[in-house]
DNA sequence: CGCTGGAATTGGAACGATCCAAAAGCTATG
DNA sequence: CATAGCTTTTGGATCGTTCCAATTCCAGCG
């Protein structure tokens, strides 16, 4: 196995000294275009691939963003890491990419991994529950790190956060149920002491106070399943609700799958709003009502947070929130009575 | 701003040399441990990070895979490549995921740039077209690289290549609805041209044509909107279809959204087969048939025969494909007639 | 022809770890 | 107490690049 080629062979191979082949490398001005042609043919003819680690080593800065979900199963997320990536590279920084999976054992060891390797930020999402010293090392290495769509620290000056604003979707979501003529309105799917669940949870319930209505919540998980069984147990125990309000679309979908396995079509006076405005519901039927996220721009946001952070310096605001918008479909207006 | 600490400050700090720092680093056995506790407890005192790059110019062996997707937003691929990540951590690698985003040129951005930083080895699902020199790349650096789900260059000597038996898919597929008295059986969805489609239909056509059966194809995008449309041309220009085996699950769950807007639920002789079996074919309504592809076993298999390959040296086999699944449910059975 | 000054090139010193051979510290033994 | 045979520790060389100051090159000018 021969080993790699470095400059060095190639400075001796181009009859140049190894600081010119560093300078085309670069792409410096600087060197005489045939001297420059003369490397990169020689470069080419001996098949030299440029050592980032050597080059790190001396000069610190590595064109690197890291980039830490929780959930890369959740199109959410696949949506928000694709859009980031793009627009990171558009400004020459490669994005890496790594899934915690909720384990937070597995999150210390990718910051840490990351750390490692020089990323010049890191955006996370964190898991759940104890991120141990995870945090306390990112503090310590002071390097830029944006914590979204989930709060793992409270310490948002040291750790900006931004998400989306939910509770005001949540309360759009409720209105327009009730200007559709619902009158028993219904919160589903959301595992209960979780952030998330109490923002998109507490704009439908003050919705409902102010109209003096009584409250129904179920809470369970965010999925399709837990749609599914939902349905039985509002049309066995709440046979009143006539319209609910959806953690996310999955929860939406699998409620709506569930009303029809019991031979109850949508169309019967039942509404329903989904959040997240997935592919789905767009696409499925009947449509789905949902609270849209504008993924790709928040994920360009995020961006230039970061990069303005990166390049600026300028420490971005402890907390945001982006708007969000109801997109009314046939699952939630009124049929014809 | 102070500069990172070294291995020499954390020397300094537990008076002993820059070597035994090194090995307690790695683990050594070889260090006292009362020397060991001391070194770990300067590290912590000072706040030393390890810095990978340094370490990396010496020692050449990275614990690093590189991951490069075609789609990220495909559940498809983040399924393999959660499974893949979980499967190499266990074994003491880092995984790097990245996106192409069917782009070629990013493709091949990535691609250098993982082997700038050194991967040990690369899983690529490449994309379509003409992926330049990037794999004469590759072939030159030596490092493993195995090919999966899609194939980018042919030579599978050098780059070993593992998909699922898609055919054997659409054949079982097709012969299950046959056993259930479908007698007009479409095939619905996939690009035409692309190989994936291809291997997904020729089963189905091989059956057909053994049954010496009319064969009408639908080709188009892979999602769910097609799927919709379809179902509009069907039921207006082949009113004697009467099931069909689609390129994937959205395409299929598209297909009955559609027969269910024109009013036509299934249950009145339409049968319908998905691909992938993706959790929503399970738990939406009615349940869809589906051919099952076990990604988390086949990124297992991949992660092996990375490994086998990185640390024994074994090059795989160049073309293997797992078995895939039929799973009936009720959108494939006969509803009582 | 000698001089000047900008453009182009160059050699050597970093960067922060690992590796290796050699040194130092320990017993246990004769 | 010298010696052998361990275990543990150590200094220097090394990896492949960038950075910097210094040098060479060369055209234009008096």
């Amino acid at each position: 196995m021969k080993r790699r080629p470095t400059i060095m062979d190639v400075a001796a191979h181009a009859g140049v000294s190894k600081s010119t082949v560093s300078l085309v490398l670069q792409g410096s001005v600087q060197v005489k275009p045939e001297t420059r042609a003369s490397v990169q043919r020689a470069m080419a003819d001996i098949g030299y691939v440029y050592n980032r680690a050597a080059a790190n080593l001396r000069s610190a800065s590595v064109g690197l963003v890291g980039l830490v979900i929780n959930d890369l199963r959740n199109p959410f997320f696949t949506e928000f890491a694709t859009s980031l990536q793009m627009t990171l590279a558009s400004h020459g920084y490669a994005t890496v990419i790594a899934n915690s999976d909720e384990d937070p054992a597995l999150q210390a060891k990718l910051v840490g991994s990351m750390i490692e390797h020089g990323v010049a930020a890191l955006v996370i999402s964190p898991v759940y529950g104890e991120a141990g010293d995870t945090f306390d090392q990112l503090a310590r290495t002071g390097i830029p790190v944006c914590q979204v769509l989930r709060k793992g620290d409270e310490r948002t000056d040291l750790f900006p956060f931004a998400s989306f604003d939910y509770a005001a979707g949540s309360a759009d979501a409720t209105r327009h149920l009730l200007a559709q003529g619902a009158r028993n309105i219904a919160f589903v799917g959301g595992l209960a002491g979780r952030a998330i669940t109490h923002e998109r949870k507490i704009g439908w319930r003050e919705v409902l106070r102010a109209a003096d209505m009584t409250e129904v919540a179920l809470h369970g998980k965010s999925s399709r399943g837990f749609g599914l069984q939902a349905a039985d147990m509002l049309i066995a125990d709440h046979p009143k609700v006539d319209a609910a309000v959806c953690f996310n679309d999955l929860v939406a979908l699998g409620l709506m799958a569930g009303f029809a396995r019991a031979g109850r079509s949508l169309g019967q006076g039942f509404r329903v709003v989904g959040f997240d405005d997935i592919e789905e519901a767009a696409q499925g039927w009947p449509p789905l009502s949902s609270v849209s996220c504008d993924i790709a721009g928040f994920a360009r946001d995020t961006a230039d947070r970061i990069l303005g952070w990166m390049v600026q310096g300028q420490r971005p605001i402890p907390e945001i929130r982006s708007p969000v918008r109801l997109v009314a479909r046939m699952s939630s207006l009124g049929q014809g009575e």
